[in-house]
DNA sequence: AGATCCCTGAAGGTTTTTTTCATACTATTC
DNA sequence: GAATAGTATGAAAAAAACCTTCAGGGATCT
């Protein structure tokens, strides 16, 4: 009855083979072959894979102990799921997208990367360091967030999210504007630089000038060491690979978000409960918008629940 | 190909109930209750446990992206398959981020919510649906990038990254000017509307206007079923799962990061690999030696019947 | 060489899944 | 408030997947 979670199918497998007849060897070589591919294969694709017949498949799937071929096929696909579990991550990143790739590779490979990228970053985020952060930030009665380019979208970003909590944050895009609002931040408060190369010079330059004013200096970057390590009091390295295709550097800003995500859950952790007031408030105030009556003159369904984000509780 | 390693079933099922009728909610609910049961059901055993009919069944395994009863029951097994042996690893994450857990724990529960987004996102990327995508961003002379918030940072992060290979985009994030420039977009274009609920009523505003205009509607989102499902042309699904802690959807924000990003180098792929043929053609002429074998259409399946945005009217 | 045994695939029968269709229901419009 | 259009739902027919039976063929043993 139900063979389960713990059996080794292909092994036990591999150790009956010289049990088999013909046909069962031919259709345990295909399995053991590409246990993914088969494990996706109804009983007449594998007869025929196997150069074999359905009904060769049917008494091989009894005779290694099941029931049937569906039964076996689910003990596959469990076996193929809890495979897949770590050996993903290390193949063939490095291989990079070719021109020749279909378009469920270029999926595959990007969300391989980037998923790495964030597993990579959270290995070696320097616990220290992040603890520091949160409680500079804890300090701060302003926090700037400085990031030029595709950094500006984070710090925007993460401009949105400390507002959210009720925390006094402005970011900056550009060098002037950073500037000429040098004086909103004073000893005590922290910027926040996001800088993936950390050679910036627009970025290095804000971060010298806030730190000449005792600024706190908070930088986020991939690079070990740099102009901008050197400036900064609080570092913290993300970990993300560029691969060759890519010009944008989509893994890095994951990383980065993740980053900074990280810090405002821990920064809202703190003061649990004057966040979920402000959080409430926030909520209360876009749900008004969100929850007008239904766009006038269309479409079908306009019974759309309006707690979809989980309004209640 | 395509390890189906990280699916989070069971979290996109619970992610989308809101968006479920009534049969297809007492489906979801039998599955949350006890999946290994289940996963142990074939198809009239399910309809009779959840006191639905078959029909029912096969809708829903459609509903949440499976092409039919049996895909999705295998899923369900990997899933349980998967859960049997790192056991709480995603319980875990249901339970959200406590104000016990330390710097370490946070940063451990957010990288695996993240990553786990991005698999996820990944592995229920409708191939079909993408490649419809690219080949309109291909098409289309300009394209209209759509969302408010955090959304509109991805908009903005595309619009760098679309221009950065030449390509016409501009990003709008508020209702007001994306519909002041309404006439920059005509037949042929394509407006990417970037919605985590689905239900902004700016977003589905604006993407209503554009269609009227004959503008091709590529939407990324979050929610099965929607106001803005219903409108838009192309869906493409993101899988975030959302947790208690936090209120601002970081997890969906990477994951639509991520779906931006293969569209873009999709998009180069096609550019450079042109490029290549080109180059391929003249070598050929001159004919020296055997030009590689040239990137022909991807996967492509002309089966149509995108199965869940119910192609729009 | 003959007989026996068992492996093997084809054909037909059974179960499972999918599609189609008719019905009841909800919301919207006049 | 009735008509209408659109949607959700289950029953039944159609299709697909699967299992069983049966006859042919090759090997082994006597």
């Amino acid at each position: 009855m139900a063979v389960n979670s713990a059996s080794d199918l292909l092994g036990h497998i591999r150790n009956s083979i010289s049990a088999f007849h013909a046909t069962e060897l031919a259709i345990a070589n295909c399995i053991l072959l590409d246990p993914v591919q088969v494990s996706r294969m109804n009983i007449s694709k594998l007869a025929d894979h196997s150069d074999t017949s359905v009904a060769s498949v049917v008494r091989f799937s009894k005779a290694i102990g099941y029931k049937g071929f569906p039964e076996f096929r689910m003990a596959l696909v469990g076996e193929v799921s809890r495979m897949g579990q770590d050996g993903l991550a290390s193949a063939e990143l490095d291989s990079g997208i070719t021109v020749d790739d279909s378009a469920a590779e270029i999926i595959r490979k990007i969300a391989a990367a980037d998923a790495l990228a964030i597993q990579a970053t959270a290995q070696r985020l320097d616990v220290a360091s992040f603890t520091d952060a949160v409680d500079a930030w804890e300090k701060a009665k302003t926090i700037g967030l400085f990031g030029v380019a595709s950094g500006g979208f984070v710090a925007m970003d993460l401009q949105l999210k400390l507002n959210r909590q009720g925390k006094n944050a402005i970011a900056w895009q550009d060098t002037h504007n950073a500037l000429t609002s040098l004086s909103l931040l004073g000893p005590g408060d922290a910027l926040v630089a996001i800088s993936h190369s950390g050679t910036t010079i627009d970025t290095v330059d804000v971060m010298q000038e806030f730190k000449n004013r005792g600024v706190t200096i908070i930088l986020i970057t991939n690079a070990l060491r740099s102009t901008a390590t050197a400036v900064a009091d609080i570092v913290l390295f993300t970990s993300a690979r560029e691969t060759t295709f890519r010009s944008g550097a989509t893994a890095s800003r994951i990383a980065q978000l993740t980053v900074v995500d990280c810090l405002c859950v821990a920064l809202a952790q703190r003061n649990w409960s004057g966040t979920r007031a402000a959080l409430d408030q926030s909520r209360a105030a876009v749900g008004s918008r969100s929850g007008r009556k239904t766009v006038e003159g269309n479409i079908r369904r306009s019974d759309q629940k309006p707690s979809r984000s989980r309004g209640g509780k």
